[in-house]
DNA sequence: TCGGGTGATCGCAGATCGCTATCATCTGAT
DNA sequence: ATCAGATGATAGCGATCTGCGATCACCCGA
């Protein structure tokens, strides 16, 4: 009888297994075996003394005491891994770590003044900038991953954990290559358009579906891609054009520009969002730069 | 040249080095031997690319860098223990946790009436209290290890990173066995008196030798206990007598009673205290209980 | 100068972790 | 009904790591 205590290796499998769902998959995406997973997990179980996963033969699911290890597991494991980065990346005499995940949608001049103003303020303090996309931020935020989001806000996003708070407005635009000045809504019905994968897009591609709905048209798809920077490359080699906020108008490459639709509406709000479970003091210092 | 990645392990022995203020004082404390705490610490360092702590021949002292590491990785780690302390305890179907600290001192009927309404409004949440002393208060707090505390409110026990609330206010009395129903100033000057040791009950002992000098007279303390069990034990055989919040009557033993002192003007106030950092949303219903 | 304190280094034994191979079981398509 | 393919569990083995003991190098104070 080895007492084999808890382990963080142990809190990163369960969660690997409870991400993947499965133990198999689990050792695949960790890029180990299955039988390192199953036993780690068992000791975890034995150590805990409850089953965390009820096994079947088509995956396992968490029981009920073990969603809520899970979800505790997460947050010990983001704050590790942060303390760790934090440490590495910190020069001397810094102190104190915000973690910012902004969506590309997000990108835009209304951010800076806040960032600029909070890093003038807390010159000590590290920020720490991501772009990822919209379901990463809500599952970062969740686990701990990040400590606010930029983010197109949508009611598909809601959450009770999560607060928001609406920063700024914009209307939707074209980009295009060759640049007019502005758009009508007939010229823009036949064109091709160039737009995320729903996958990794999908509050933004429903709300652009939405409004093109509301058009009174159904966009004519020809082609996705899973970056921002893709679909750029891809609107400037010709193959089609796509919606993009007119406040991110500076984060676009030279050749591309971005112009208004007449007749148009569609607004896009973006919004600040952070978890009400790790609302720390540095991070409702920051929040205040944007309020 | 293996990568040895930073485990829990590696955040606990370097704790225990910065609390201990040695190698060889951190094995002790941690039952092992010095050796496995050099490679522990050595291996930590070449991780995050920095020292932790400036080796001398005389003990330990961490660097710049080496404080806020230290500071982070006892958040973490009280984390780390307290979700599986907690995941252990957990019933089926709990999810919550607050864990509070108070001083002997804050033990009352006061405290009751906030516990039983947090318990009513989130019984799915788990209660947990420690007894432990003011400065042990004080140090978890800020570690992480408790959530909130109870204990007497005192100019030393400020903190910027600690935040307080008062209360409630008690008159000091005497603690006998034979019961008088109260006590001149007179007859208390030349009483034995049983305490608690300095090292444990600082600012206790401080705001009583204040106190006793206002009324003119030097507190002769003939005994002295590190628990305030024994310093009741040491008063019901008579070694002497104590000094103790009127509001703790209920918490004495039966053959023991706390009388008031007449025109002694011993005015003690009981706060409750926090960590501004980790203000979650669960522990703010639990401080809106008792405001 | 030397004893007692500090941390660092080296070699060894036991424990741990991950890998391979295999098993028991369930699911679902044929 | 059956069989291929999926699931997780188990056993044995080798590499690695952790902790132990003995020892070293150093510094301070008597």
């Amino acid at each position: 009888m080895t007492s084999t205590c808890i382990d963080i290796r142990h809190l990163r499998y369960v969660v690997a297994v409870a991400d993947a769902g499965g133990f198999r998959a689990a050792a695949k995406a960790l890029n180990i075996v299955q039988p390192a997973i199953s036993k780690s997990v068992k000791d975890a179980e034995l150590d805990l003394g409850f089953q965390i996963f009820e096994r079947s033969a088509s995956g396992v699911t968490p029981t009920l005491r073990g969603r809520g290890f899970i979800d505790d597991a997460r947050q010990v494991l983001a704050q590790f891994q942060r303390v760790i980065r934090a440490s590495r990346q910190n020069g001397e005499g810094t102190s104190g770590h915000v973690i910012v995940g902004y969506s590309a949608l997000a990108t835009s001049k209304q951010m800076s003044p806040g960032l600029e103003a909070f890093q003038k303020a807390f010159p000590r303090a590290q920020l720490e900038m991501h772009n990822i996309s919209t379901d990463t931020i809500m599952q970062s935020l969740r686990a701990g991953g990040i400590d606010v989001g930029f983010m197109m806000s949508h009611p598909s996003v809601g959450d009770p954990e999560i607060a928001q708070l609406p920063v700024w407005k914009t209307q939707i635009g074209i980009v295009t290559r060759h640049g007019p000045t502005s758009l009508t809504v007939d010229a823009l019905r036949e064109q091709p358009l160039v737009m995320g994968v729903r996958e990794n897009w999908r509050p933004y591609r429903d709300f652009v579906d939405a409004a093109c709905l509301k058009a009174g048209f159904e966009p004519r798809v020809v082609d996705e891609a899973w970056d921002v920077q893709v679909i750029f490359q891809r609107v400037a080699t010709g193959r089609g054009v796509t919606f993009y906020p007119m406040s991110a108008a500076e984060s676009l490459p030279a050749t591309l520009t971005v112009v208004p639709i007449e007749n148009f509406d569609a607004e896009l709000t973006i919004s600040m969002a952070w978890s009400a479970r790790t609302d720390t003091g540095l991070l409702r210092d920051f929040r205040s730069m944007f309020s």
